[in-house]
Parts: C-alpha cells; sequence; structure tokens
DNA sequence: TCTGGGGTCCTAGGACCC
DNA sequence: TCTGGGGTCCTAGGACCC
C-alpha cells in the first residue's frame, strides 16, 4: 500500500472567515477607528453582532443587547457603528471575487465565509497556499481573514476556529488532529447547538475527539443523520458536499422590529406592505414567483409585564405570482385576520414559499390579459429603483412618515453606490 | 425606554389512498 | 374489550447556521 501517494491526493478543504467582517469594512473608510475598540449593531441598533478584538477583550459579547454594554461602551470610548448591510455586501463579493482566483471550487457559505476545495495542491503546499489566500484578500480588498484548512467541511471549521483563536492566520489541520480535537469544546463543533450540546454532555461527550469516537449508531439514534454526518466528518468521512451552484433560494423572508411599539392596525399595514414592497422586488430579482405568503406579527417576548401574542396567516395563491400589488393585497388580508386591538406590537413580517422559476412555471390559460401589463409595470419599477434609489417608486400605502421604522442612531452613512465607482488602488 | 434578520434541513404526525 | 397495514405527501415546529 502506497501510503504517501494516497495522502498527497486527499480531500482539502479550506474555509476561509472574515475576521469581524462588519467591523472591518467600517475600517475601510475609517482609518481613525483602526486600533480603536469597535462594534456594529443590528438592525434597531439590537444587539452586539460584530466585535472588534479590543471590544472582545472589554468583555462585549457576541449577540449581547446593546442597552446592556452602553455603559461599558461609553466608559472605553467604544466606537458604535449601526449595521450597512449594502456595504457589507458589495464588500464581500469583491472578497468572493478574489477566492475565485484561488479555485474553480468555492461555495459561498455566508457573507463573511467560503469553502474552497484546495484537493490539487499537495501536502506540503497547503499551508503556504492558505497564507497566499489571505495576504491577497488583504492587499486587494482590505480584509483580514483567517484560514483553515482539513479533509472535511466539519474539520476545516474546527482549523478555522483554531486560526482565529490562536492569531495563526492559517491551521492545516493534518497532523496531531486527536490531540486538537480533545481540547475543542463540543458546543464550538459546527452543527452542534445549543441542545445537542446538552444531550451530548449529559452522554459525557465534552469535546470533538469524543464524538469522534462514539458509535454511528448511537449518534444517529439519540439525535438525526446530521448529528452523524458531524461524527463523519470529525473522522475526516468527507459527509457534506460542497455546493458550488448557487442555488436559488426556496423561501423569501423580510421582517422588521419596529423602531417603537405600534399598536394601530393602520402602522401595521404600513410596514407589511413595505415588507411586500421588498420581498416581491427579491424573488423579482431572481426571476421567482411565490405561491404562498405569510403575514406574522408578535409582541416583545421579553416584556414580562405583558401578555406576549403572536399570530401568523399563510395565504395560498390562486396563481403563483411576484406582482406587488397583488401579494400586498393578499398580505393585508391576512394581517386583518391576526390583527388583535390593545396589544403593543414589537414584530411584523412577510414569508413568501413555495418559490419556483418564472420560466419553469407552466402558462395558465386563464391567466389573466393583465399579466403582461403588470409585469411590465413591476419591470419598470424596478429599474427606476434601482437606478434612484430604493423607494424611489414606491405605493401610498407603504406609509410616508413610517414613524415604526428602525432606528439607525450610529450609521457610517457610507454610500455603496459611490463607493462602487471608486477605483481599486493595489498596493 | 432599549433584546436582529434571513436562511436551511429534519422529523413527527396528520391526511389520504389502496 | 376488540378497531388492518402500509405507503406517500404535506406541514408545523424545532434545531441549526451566520
Amino acid at each position: 500500500m502506497s501510503y504517501t501517494k494516497s495522502t498527497s491526493k486527499r480531500n482539502k478543504i479550506a474555509l476561509v472567515d472574515c475576521n469581524s467582517f462588519y467591523v472591518s469594512c467600517e475600517r475601510l473608510f475609517n482609518p481613525r477607528i483602526q486600533k480603536k475598540a469597535v462594534v456594529v449593531l443590528s438592525n434597531n441598533d439590537g444587539c452586539v453582532i460584530s466585535r472588534s478584538t479590543e471590544a472582545k477583550i472589554l468583555g462585549i459579547k457576541m449577540g449581547e443587547p446593546y442597552f446592556k454594554v452602553k455603559d461599558l461602551v461609553k466608559k472605553n470610548k467604544v466606537e458604535v457603528f449601526s449595521s450597512n448591510y449594502a456595504l457589507y455586501g458589495d464588500i464581500s463579493r469583491r472578497v468572493m471575487r478574489v477566492l475565485r482566483t484561488f479555485s474553480p471550487k468555492v461555495e459561498i457559505y455566508s457573507i463573511d465565509e467560503a469553502f474552497i476545495d484546495l484537493s490539487f495542491i499537495d501536502e506540503k503546499g497547503a499551508e503556504e497556499y492558505g497564507k497566499e489566500i489571505r495576504s491577497r484578500v488583504l492587499k486587494w480588498t482590505g480584509i483580514p481573514t483567517s484560514v483553515g484548512i482539513a479533509t472535511t467541511k466539519t474539520l476545516s471549521k474546527v482549523a478555522n476556529h483554531i486560526a482565529k483563536k490562536e492569531k495563526a492566520g492559517v491551521v492545516y489541520l493534518n497532523k496531531d488532529i486527536d490531540e486538537r480535537l480533545k481540547k475543542f469544546a463540543i458546543e464550538d463543533v459546527w452543527g452542534v447547538g445549543r441542545q445537542l450540546s446538552k444531550f451530548y454532555y449529559k452522554n459525557n461527550i465534552k469535546n470533538a475527539y469524543d464524538l469522534k469516537n462514539v458509535s454511528n449508531y448511537w449518534v444517529k439514534k439519540g439525535t438525526n443523520v446530521l448529528g452523524a454526518k458531524t461524527a463523519m466528518e470529525l473522522r475526516g468521512v468527507p459527509c457534506i458536499d460542497l455546493q458550488i451552484d448557487q442555488e436559488k433560494r426556496k423561501n423569501c423572508c423580510v421582517s422588521r422590529s419596529f423602531g417603537r411599539k405600534v399598536t394601530e392596525i393602520e402602522e401595521l399595514e404600513e410596514s407589511v406592505t413595505t415588507h411586500c414592497l421588498n420581498a416581491a422586488e427579491k424573488i423579482r430579482a431572481d426571476d421567482q414567483l411565490a405561491k404562498t405568503i405569510t403575514v406574522f406579527v408578535r409582541t416583545s417576548p421579553f416584556d414580562k409585564s405583558k401578555k406576549y401574542y403572536s399570530n401568523s396567516k399563510t395565504i395560498d395563491l390562486p396563481i403563483a405570482t411576484n406582482n406587488s400589488l397583488e401579494l400586498i393585497k393578499n398580505a393585508t388580508k391576512a394581517l386583518s385576520e391576526i390583527y388583535v386591538k390593545g396589544h403593543r406590537y414589537q414584530k411584523a413580517g412577510v414569508i413568501l414559499t413555495g418559490l419556483k422559476d418564472e420560466k419553469e412555471s407552466q402558462e395558465n390559460l386563464l391567466t389573466p390579459l393583465m399579466d403582461n401589463k403588470s409585469k411590465s409595470l413591476m419591470k419598470a419599477i424596478d429599474y427606476t429603483n434601482s437606478k434612484y434609489g430604493r423607494y424611489a417608486i414606491s405605493i401610498a400605502h407603504a406609509g410616508l412618515s413610517k414613524g415604526w421604522k428602525m432606528r439607525r442612531e450610529h450609521s457610517s452613512k457610507i454610500d455603496t453606490a459611490s463607493f462602487d465607482s471608486l477605483p481599486i488602488i493595489n498596493i
């Protein structure tokens, strides 16, 4: 058996993850905050969702409500930003474009991370290649990354985690794997969340090594197939394929918390209408049609002094559509069925499901002739809004005052349209 | 006063059918 | 008291991810 030969052909998957991505994006445009503690807040300035290393050291936790750390932030002069997803999306696309120069097989896993197939690199070259990825991404986009390389996606997640923790930049997990896994807490394993951690701890499985060494049968019985796949991947057996083709979404959800509590149905209607416009625009951009629409509303789950109310209504559309007006009509009807006077609503949303390709949908003989007309209307609206800014054309029912709209008190106001026209300078 | 948003996949259980 | 047995399809809800 020729061992060396087979190992050199082994699967190699790199996970490239941007460090403190949203903070790094804000830093690109703000030299003043390079070395400072910085945090980025979620929509509505609700929670901390990105932290610089300095902010982590101060003890600011991921996902922590902003009001709980406000004092700490003030005392330590932490720089605070409301999130700017249009900006982060632009930077993300740039990062991904650079990653594609390293391998034809790239899976964009989230806004700030990607799996890359590096099986064509031999054992000795893997770590060097990882370093080259880091430096090129940094040079071409300004974004710092960490790279983990291993034989499966789950192990490359482990490697990446270690790279971040040890500030190693690149970790290639090819030796002393068991020793590393023994020090890797079970709750940090990709695919093991709160419930599974509880279950594993109860059964004396405390780290990745423990999980690697229990029987597949036992894992599958106690959890499900995904649990078993995770265990297999820790053993180095690839079970989760790289998804290279960007598949279209199957659902589309648009929802927001309100900037203040809402009690009247008119304001709920405004927000639901706005969410419909956004959701419809999203699926039109992908040439998709929706078969069903769900509207949901809820009060604050944190307000213990009031009774919690949460409800949703789903409507099957007679003909799959992406027509804003059609969707709004149904959403409004759904809303009227779940609205109960007297509650202080905190959030409302719209979910489009049963999405399918417009091309694949059969032309329905009963489709009114109107349809072509409204199709061109939607096209015109999308074009105008993309050219002159979102909401250049809206409908009156979406509301003009929008007293319920979310808070964004710390926006850096970086205009991505103008950013996109900036020249790129390679240093 | 103030606690994000948008996804995917899996399973259990009901409806329905023969 | 006893109440068939399987198969498929669909959906709601849970768990997980970033």
